[in-house]
DNA sequence: GGCGTGATGATACAACATAACAAACGCCGC
DNA sequence: GCGGCGTTTGTTATGTTGTATCATCACGCC
């Protein structure tokens, strides 16, 4: 799964995401013996279904449709569980949720979020880390979760 | 006002940091035209009581002493406006605010927060700066805002 | 069958944030 | 003085996001 700019975003034919996705999720979870149930395989697909991230709540409202029993903890626990196995990220600054283009491979999530179209890129950067695990040596502080969400406008937005 | 860790955020004398950053925010509003008025003050003294993140209703609980009249709206409010002067940040990860170091100066924040004494540091390294741009700038992207929170341990937690 | 474990159902509540309108205040021109 | 205007604060209500807690269910195991 490779990550898609905000431009691609616009324009890609996105089926093709959410199956990878999908199929990933799967082997994943099949080789670390975890169960990615039904409840928990439709909330990623929900999650996926764009490239802009998308509330609890949201996912509640979709799910509800072919899951008249949801509740928030049902849509939190999978969004945890989801999380947990480093499939989806939270976005922080929006309160919201993102499927991840590099499942399976450890990596803290930095993006790219355009606040005219919601289109968020996941972007991975050997230099960006580097100069993140220096600014934390720095300070001899031990880092264990990065942050990193720069809002603006994509490419697209742009011009 | 100088950053200061986390270490010395345990020894230091915190009173001067907070008469720092009182006389910057008189100054600058003072300068810009615009009123820091009691009430904003207060709130401003608040979120200085310590180097952690507090929370919107924590400052409302610690206003209200003073101000019976306090509402969620009040809080807000002040601080929408001090961070719209650049006075305080908002950890996103936390949903919590944090007296700036660098008021005046126009930056965006970056910050360590220790997951155990709950102390955060806002650092500021045109390195790190330079990375993010470059990152954007790879992706096309037009940055306008940065969300840099890293979480862990604290040298002084850490040893 | 009885038991342990993980997953889901269900109710209630906590924590964070904003909408909308009213009242008070200072300022300025007249 | 006073009426208009912009800013700040008061007030009530509501919206949004996230958890605590306990009950129930499904499955594998012995
Ligand atoms: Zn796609
Ligand atoms: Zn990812
Ligand atoms: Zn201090
Ligand atoms: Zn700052």
């Amino acid at each position: 799964m490779a990550a898609r700019g905000a431009v691609q975003a616009h324009t890609h034919n996105h089926k093709a995401c959410i199956d990878d996705a999908l199929k990933t999720a799967r082997e994943l979870c099949a080789a670390r013996g975890v169960q990615l149930t039904p409840l928990r395989e439709k909330v990623l697909q929900i999650v996926w279904k764009s490239h802009k991230p998308v509330g609890a709540y949201d996912v509640l409202d979709e799910l509800s449709r072919s899951h008249k029993s949801a509740r928030p903890p049902t849509v939190y626990r999978a969004l945890d569980f989801l999380m947990g196995e480093g499939l989806i990220h939270k976005i922080e600054s929006l309160n919201a949720y993102l499927g991840c283009v590099e499942a399976g491979a450890p990596h803290a999530g930095h993006f790219l979020i355009c606040r005219k179209c919601g289109a968020t890129e996941e972007i991975v950067d050997p230099k960006l880390e580097a100069a993140l695990d220096q600014a934390a040596k720095r300070a001899r502080f031990r880092a264990e979760r990065q942050v990193v969400e720069i809002s603006g406008l994509c490419a697209h937005c742009t011009g």
